[in-house]
DNA sequence: CCTCTTTGACCATAC
DNA sequence: TGTATGGTCAAAGAG
């Protein structure tokens, strides 16, 4: 069932220090989120995936797309300096993270924010609720002891994390799965102190009026669900709602994957109405001080159009470390401030106004030359070249499969380093590869799972985690969240991202990026 | 009994 | 004009 509710929105940290100094707990306490997504109505574990292709105003180039990015959706991910920080930094590459002449900073960081899971991930039994929240339902049991272990140390992480629920549906239950060395970086790192238990337990407990306020959606608003369909060109289901509010025209087009992970929300119009303060969410605010703290992201759009965009922005850890220690750009304030203004920066929005909750992406730098980047994919990068209307040079890379013929390249967008624009070319012939250590992932070729892999040919996505049981449980739930190339036409998307009250904090992809201006074959470079 | 979700049918629009 | 596709309605069922 696809539940609706709850919002990437509630994923804000009320200021990045926050997230410094707690963001373990909170961390996982966002992550766990799902755990308690609306279970009572078989609510399913929520990934967002993110990928779009219902926008017929943006150009579409036939043989790539954009895909701006999926991953993590949490708003304090966009408060990572990543996004924020200012455009006058010098930014890394957007997937290999190097920084002109700062490899070793940069080496050191993404190692730290790389996912090897294999290697760090506690055994199933512990209480590592990342794992086992993936993308599968959670069993009674597991959730039982997910409590438990969330029981050990509820302490003041709670609050923190309560901040990033407000309280709703499931709908936007995000990460469910993060990286367990995600985790364990952020806690080793900012939880010493913490006196939290050596395993990665979860410091929240979750209150058991929780579920209940699940069920209103997470954006605060009041959501009725009229319709679902299936649209042609992905297998997953695109639900649509209403506000519930009388007379608004506001609704929410929620697109899932089958197992109920959310890939997509485009909202349409705007709402003409206070977020409302039902008792639910009064009685949430009490377990949840976050909403004191004013952290409840407001979703509406303007207007009418509907669009659609999967944007990518990338961060390192560094960048967690110049959030919490640098005194925060221009940008950062504003964004911090349409946070507290109950803002969201998490949406594009289109020209007329619609907006698209995506999801800010982690990109997972492991080696220098071939990488698992958010997508779930590895990649070698085999070029770079800076190509017209952006001096942001854009890094080319192949799908290190043997026989896959996929590309993509990465480039930061000309008007605003934070944001990264990924282009994939082709569709991967196989699936996701198993996280490395996993000894699942072949490099060696083996039979391509299809054929007709040319360019324009609609492309395989990634599998959803819950789809392959390697990836359920080991892989981190936003390395999944991408969209592979699979839209429509294949095409690559040319972004145009207005700012918005609510928007990312980009300042916006003013120029669009051609994705065929992209090398042919290595000989390229 | 009420609320909400599901789902097949119908409508609107684009090609 | 016919067909394909997306969006919406509303009856039925579940909780």
């Amino acid at each position: 069932m696809a539940s609706s509710g709850g919002g990437l929105n509630n994923f804000s940290f009320s200021t990045r220090d926050q997230f410094m100094n707690h963001s373990s707990s909170s961390f996982m306490g966002l992550l766990s989120n799902n755990e308690y997504q609306d279970k009572s109505r078989g609510g399913s574990g929520l990934q967002i995936p993110k990928y779009n292709n219902s926008s017929s105003s943006l150009p579409l180039s036939p043989s790539s797309y954009l895909a701006i990015s999926p991953g993590l959706s949490p708003s304090w991910l966009l408060d990572s300096p990543a996004f924020l920080s200012n455009s006058n930094m010098n930014l890394p590459s957007p997937t290999t993270g190097t920084f002109g002449g700062q490899d070793l900073k940069e080496k050191r960081s993404y190692s730290d924010f790389s996912f090897q899971l294999p290697q760090t991930r506690p055994p199933p039994s512990s209480s590592s609720m990342f794992l086992s929240s993936s993308n599968s339902f959670p069993s009674e049991e597991s959730h039982k002891r997910k409590h438990e272990s969330w029981n050990m140390n509820k302490p003041s992480e709670e609050t923190q994390f309560s901040s990033f629920n407000p309280g709703g549906k499931s709908e936007f239950a995000p990460i469910q799965s993060f990286s367990t060395e995600i985790s364990t970086s952020i806690q080793t790192t900012n939880m010493q102190s913490n006196s939290a238990p050596a395993s990665n337990h979860i410091p929240y407990t979750q209150p058991p009026q929780y579920q209940r306020e699940q069920r209103k959606s997470e954006d605060g608003y009041n959501w009725r669900k009229y319709g679902q369909k299936q649209v042609k060109g992905s297998e997953n289901p695109r639900s649509y709602y209403k506000c519930t509010y009388t007379n608004c025209p506001t609704k929410k087009i929620v697109e899932t994957t089958l197992d109920g992970h959310i890939t997509e929300i485009v909202y349409k119009g705007s709402h003409n109405h206070p977020k409302p303060q039902s008792t639910r969410r009064s009685s949430s605010q009490s377990i949840q001080p976050s909403s004191t703290l004013g952290i409840s992201n407001t979703i509406g759009g303007n207007s009418e159009m509907e669009f659609v965009a999967t944007c990518s922005v990338s961060f390192g850890e560094e960048d967690f470390e110049q959030g919490s220690s640098m005194s925060k750009s221009d940008d950062d304030k504003e964004n911090e401030a349409k946070r507290w203004r109950g803002e969201n920066e998490n949406e594009v929005t289109s020209a007329n106004g619609n907006r698209t909750v995506r999801e800010p992406r982690v990109v997972v730098q492991t080696t220098s030359d071939i990488d698992i980047l958010d997508d779930g994919y590895r990649w070698r990068k085999y070029g770079q070249k800076v190509v017209k209307g952006n001096p942001n040079p854009r890094s080319y890379y192949k799908c290190t499969y043997v026989g896959c013929p996929v590309r993509k390249h990465v480039e930061r967008a000309s008007h605003d380093v934070r944001a990264v624009i990924t282009t994939y070319e082709g569709k991967h012939n196989h699936d996701v590869p198993a996280p490395r250590g996993s000894g699942s992932y072949p490099l060696v070729n083996r039979a391509p799972t299809n054929s007709g892999n040319g360019n324009g040919a609609p492309a395989i996505r990634p599998l959803p985690m819950t789809n392959n049981p390697n990836l359920a449980t080991n892989y981190p739930s936003f390395l999944n969240n991408i969209r592979s190339p699979e839209t429509k036409n294949q095409a690559p998307y040319t972004l145009e991202m207005l700012q918005s009250p609510g928007s990312f904090g980009f300042s916006g992809f003013g120029n669009s990026v051609g994705a065929k201006e992209e090398p042919k074959d290595d000989s390229f470079f």
